[in-house]
DNA sequence: GGCGCACTAGTGCCCGGGCACTAGGCAGGT
DNA sequence: ACCTGCCTAGTGCCCGGGCACTAGTGCGCC
């Protein structure tokens, strides 16, 4: 329902092979609310249409000649913030998700896709979401899903519910890279007491000295 | 490309609302290649139909009575690891939809999409990989894309670049906590030397101490 | 050749970190 | 009333970390 009662996206697509370009325009077209307002053979020819249409949504291929997808991207987010850049290709390659989103696309799918997946693709990068090709979504989850921590770390991460109050609250100081004396100013509490905890902290945590505390804390945040 | 020569998709639906279960099953079958082969109107009974169709995919609420859908889908991938399960609610909450991955589902849509889109669905976590909601989508990459460094982290990263290689070197086995005689073991030099080189380096970079070194490498490494 | 730089090794000094140990106050449970 | 556990404060001791300074070697560049 959020999509479906807008106006008509307006959108120009981007690719180097003509019969793909013409292809695809025609696949865009049959939806009602689509309608494919340029076409541009590269990322030069991409700036220079949205500059001319301020289309709603840019069908981008990436390896093209004169000016590649991702710089084309990067350029028309920066000049043209409400047109949002939908990517198109071949390779479904980690890298050029990654490089794809960091230069700004609203979404990245493959020309492989279903065409009724692009339409639906483009109406959703129009009302301001993002769009993942599923196996890039796979492999997005995967990496996301903190990986389990091995048996030392699981061993911390009881231990660490079995520290004092307190001792959780210099952990967590100590974590962050502060001293004893500052750690004592933060609580208002002595530096010599601030030792006791820390000490009674390693012992507990059976770690050796405060920057395995740092470190563990780091690993360990995730799953906290 | 990737669907539409398999055989027919098998689904089970799950809801505990009566109308919305049929009115759901009839959107699916409405696809020559899908089709609903069990209704289930809580976890446990998700369960069972599951145990006796063993579907492809697992159309699952959250919110149910008796058994939630994050539990039934935790028992489904640990005792059907062949069924897929996309989650389908109502709520657009980040915390269902980390609970659902974490559970072991395969996709995330809102009740809200268009019927085209969870039919798509179906068929990518039929295939073995993943969807998300397009709102969600967009979080999830708004959460990988690494925030910028602040100025002064800006600073740090290229003073890193002005480091010698020993320099180098010794930063990064400073940042796994490793001590001078650790570091000087590994690198078979003195830790003498290898006090310069931490000296050094700890300059050059602004640091007071290693224990800022350690952190600042783990804030950096995604920018590295 | 001479200069600069990186890498090496060592000494001396100070400070903060970590440990052992003592000790008082305060809460909760038997 | 007593004990236990937590938080508090302090002392003494040792060690590793960080800095200043000296100094030899090798490499590349002008």
């Amino acid at each position: 329902m959020t999509e479906g009662f807008g106006r008509t996206v307006r959108v120009v697509v981007c690719d180097d092979e003509q019969l793909l370009r013409e292809a695809l325009s025609r696949l865009v077209d049959v939806a009602p609310d689509l309608t494919v307002v340029g076409l541009a053979g590269n990322g030069a020819e991409a700036l220079e249409a949205v500059a001319r249409h301020s289309p709603d949504v840019v069908l981008m291929d990436i390896r093209m000649p004169v000016l590649d997808g991702i710089e084309a991207t990067r350029r028309i987010v920066r000049g043209h913030p409400r047109t949002r850049i939908l990517i198109l290709t071949t390779y479904d390659l980690d890298s050029y998700v990654y490089a794809a989103l960091q230069a700004g696309a609203s979404g990245f799918l493959l020309k492989d896709a279903p065409s009724e997946r692009l339409r639906d693709g483009i109406r959703i990068v129009a009302a301001g979401n993002s769009v993942l090709a599923p196996e890039a979504t796979a492999r997005m989850i995967e990496a996301l899903r903190p990986d389990l921590p091995d048996e030392a770390d699981r061993v911390l991460l009881t231990a660490i519910t079995n520290l004092t109050g307190r001792e959780r609250e210099v952990f967590d100081l100590v974590a962050t890279g502060l001293s004893n004396q500052q750690i004592a100013e933060r609580l208002t509490i002595s530096r010599y007491t601030v030792k006791v905890h820390v000490s009674s902290m390693l012992a507990k945590l059976g770690l050796p000295d405060r920057i395995q505390a740092v470190l563990a804390l780091s690993r360990l945040r995730p799953h906290l």
